[in-house]
DNA sequence: ATTATCTGCAACAAAATGGTTGCGTGTTCC
DNA sequence: GGAACACGCAACCATTTTGTTGCAGATAAT
């Protein structure tokens, strides 16, 4: 049969797919962009750097790291861009971590039967 | 009423439990940790270090980063550190990704709404 | 036409990150 | 007891990240 003992969750291709959407979301700032951005559809970056304590200019650098992620995507309106979500990254990130989740489990209870035994 | 407009994903307290998870996913070698110790239970630092390329020390810097995210948890059992995932942090991440698809997928509608009216 | 906005670009500084090497200590095996 | 193994700690280096300031160009508003 030779089966695949490995469910091949750390594969190159799929580390290097997902690790830099895990680390596009991985800092306060940006986390709230995509939490305002979700709420609130198309804003500018003047708008997203509004209410916030930083720089407009470091709005806009967090702003192209999501963007270099794909997990969102800006566009020229005039003289403003505006930012909207893109929901696929998104939603490819949280079916990895439930395939982690999931595995995690079944090992989980393959050991309890193990020592169990 | 007084019904809350935004669905308060943006908070600081969100932000700060989750951020810091996000960011230990965010790199290939944690990732590629967590693939691992969600395929084979617990596992001690020199077997996971055993394949890679990078170095002992290196592996257990990132092994304390996930600790510290509390993505994974590590126990000595006589001379050798035994390390396991740590699934609750993993599903908090999960969920709070699905709530941000799906906000962002009911803004999605209104805006369309919205332009089509 | 002038002024006010919105953005981009570049240079820079400070801090965090990812990785190394070397050494010391405790544990297991013979 | 001694060798081999697994780990922790500290110093150190290179690179990336995060944020700043200053300036210039395009677009909108009056």
């Amino acid at each position: 049969m030779s089966r695949k003992r490995s469910s091949g969750l750390a594969t190159a291709p799929l580390l290097r797919r997902h690790a830099p959407v895990f680390a596009a979301l991985g800092d306060a700032t940006r986390l709230a962009l995509m939490a305002r951005l979700c709420e609130r559809a198309p804003c500018s970056i003047s708008q997203l750097a509004d209410g916030s304590p930083i720089t407009r200019q470091a709005i806009t650098k967090h702003l192209r790291v999501l963007e270099g992620a794909g997990l969102v995507r800006g566009e020229m309106a005039g003289r403003e861009c505006l930012f909207e979500i893109e929901p696929e990254p998104l939603d490819r990130a949280t079916e990895y971590l439930e395939l982690v989740s999931q595995q995690w489990d079944a090992a989980f209870v393959r050991l309890k039967n193990f020592v169990e035994k």
